[in-house]
DNA sequence: TTGAAAGCGCTAACAC
DNA sequence: GTGTTAGCGCTTTCAA
């Protein structure tokens, strides 16, 4: 193990407290005291030891960010956004996955990693807001992308249902009247395709379309893959869709591929748009339309909303006055429809 | 704050080492005292403090997984296997965005996660066998993509340039004579890039084809986006190359963005080749030929690598004896060359 | 401006 | 089987 406080001390002839005011750059201490200080410290490569810090302050510094997979672009691209806006906050950010899966996302809620972490984002599934009021663990948390309405912790998400009717509009307004739907999930408790759902058929009704069940198979995940295979299944009907729209990008470009194997020209044949706007549907051929939610703003909101709730920040800032934060926050980020062309035609690289 | 060892050791009528015993599920305690204990924890909702725990022990439970981007697919993908694996062994894994900056590489070197931390997994971009033969921080390390021969350290890796000569190799055998390669970079310490050309030098020497500085165009990253403008460049000289080795898959995917764009067929027109391995070149129109490093295989083995060097697992384990661990360790990873579409004909979809 | 010492919550050596 | 207690390294109150 290295050197301690107490090993600097006595190298420098002064007591643990110097050192460690001299270590935390507190003022009040004599030039000369200093450079004694910092000269033991180098000589002894004087590291602190964070676990002893963290005892002692009640804190740790590190708060997680749960989701569901970190190889799903989307998520990459949050990660990175939340992890740079922690690190500006002195904050260290620890990852967990929980693959979706019911069991993982409720131990996320009830500590696992106890009192490892200061503060939790957690980028739910399955979870509802039963599970979130049944939670004992007080870590602060953050939740992300979900859009619990009344739910009884902070969040910061965008309006689902409202970007996926807007979609389906678009894709209306190309004139198509067979238009599926690839994302619909059986699990009652997968909010974000019921309200992904919910905005196509709104958009629908709205228009005087009828819903057809057929044009809207069920997904048990949102890969590529399955994107591909649903999208066989719809091209493999009597009456096929003019165009799709996935409930995510990854679907969205599985179902291309599937599309442009089959022989098929995107949009002319069929039209097809996703959600999410990953870096992967701006270099596609087409290109893909797509909902674009301002992922780094969701980031830097959800850091700061949760900076607020522990109070100061990660480097042993002080607790704020609990009293000075709001009780619940809920936050709409912004998002931006973004047709590019695989609804619009082949003519130019949109929005990109 | 709450309940502590004591607090439930009150509750119960014990002792806090009794209470210890039963949370940490030692053997020899009553079956009556248990219950006891276990019900005072119950009602108190008992957490364990970790900063403490780990203050005692002497070791934290986590490890760093430093690399350069996370939204980068291949690091996202390498990160969900390395967060697997060491879940597994009881590890949590908390990441650190280098964005390849050798300063901020350093930084990891010298630990900035101070006693944060149990050991490290670094992916470095431009640190050398000087920066780490000056290493003073003592953490376990395991270096992961790089080979830095007889380096201080441990590292996983494939033999990229064996790969890469066998790439363009391949792209030689279909009778492409000019052939161009993007993702050369000017850092001299770019270990990665010097290591991939140096393969496709190797590849052009051996069929006796010149090498033509103009085709190998220097790139300051590796995103789609400095693959679709390096591709632009290459098509838009006297003699543009008749395929294209690029040396990771997001360079390849740019750049087969601009040929299609460019309204060439790929891979008649121009065949294009990547390095990765990443999904996205899987769903890809056309799919995208590329070298697939066993990834899985790495992050497990970099865990493992890591996990003997410290010495037991995660939660608490002993350490092991030192000395029965070898100094430095090299593990040479498999990778596999896949043929795709983008080289291969626009027959069918090999490989994915 | 600096020092002495208590104590954060936990584990483990040692006693009983 | 269970209890007592020292001490991990640090911060911080209180004194000097």
């Amino acid at each position: 193990m290295g050197a301690s406080l107490k090993d600097v001390a006595a190298r420098a002839g002064v007591s643990v407290k110097t050192v460690s005011n001299v270590v935390n750059g507190y003022t009040y201490v004599t030039p000369h005291t200093r450079e004694k200080v910092e000269k033991a410290l180098a000589e002894l490569d004087y590291r602190p030891n964070l676990s002893a810090r963290n005892l002692r302050r009640g804190r740790t510094g590190v708060i997680a960010l749960a989701l569901p997979e970190l190889d799903a672009p989307y998520f990459a691209e949050l990660s990175r956004f939340v992890i740079e806006a922690a690190a500006e906050r002195g904050w260290t950010v620890l990852i967990d996955q929980t693959d979706g899966l019911a069991d993982r996302e409720r131990q996320v809620l009830q500590g696992i990693r106890e009192q490892l972490i200061d503060g939790l984002i957690f980028s739910p599934v399955t979870v509802g807001r039963e599970e979130l009021s049944a939670r004992t663990d007080s870590t602060p948390l953050v939740l992300l992308g979900e859009r619990i309405l009344d739910g009884p912790t902070h969040h910061v998400a965008i309006d689902n249902q409202r970007a996926a009717r807007e979609m389906t509009e678009h894709l209306i307004s190309l004139g198509h009247t067979r238009i599926g739907a690839i994302g619909a999930q059986d699990n009652p408790s997968a909010n974000t395709a019921h309200l992904r759902l919910a905005g196509y058929r709104q958009a629908l009704a709205a228009a005087g379309l009828p819903y057809d069940e057929r044009l809207v198979p069920v997904t048990p995940a949102y890969h590529r893959a399955d994107g591909a295979a649903l999208m066989r299944r719809l091209l493999a009907s009597d009456e096929p869709p003019q165009a799709v729209f996935c409930f995510n990008d990854l679907l969205a470009l599985g179902a291309l591929r599937t599309a442009l194997s089959a022989g098929l020209r995107v949009p002319r044949d069929v039209a097809v748009a996703g959600f999410d706007d990953i870096e992967d549907g701006r270099y596609s051929t087409p290109t893909l339309t797509t909902v674009s939610p301002d992922k780094e703003r969701i980031a830097r909101t959800a850091v700061e909303l949760l900076d607020a709730r522990i109070g100061g920040n990660g480097r042993g800032g002080r607790r704020a006055a609990e009293a000075a934060v709001p009780e619940v926050t809920e936050v709409e980020a912004e998002y931006r429809l973004v047709v590019r062309e695989s609804t619009a035609g082949t003519a130019g690289t949109s929005g990109a």
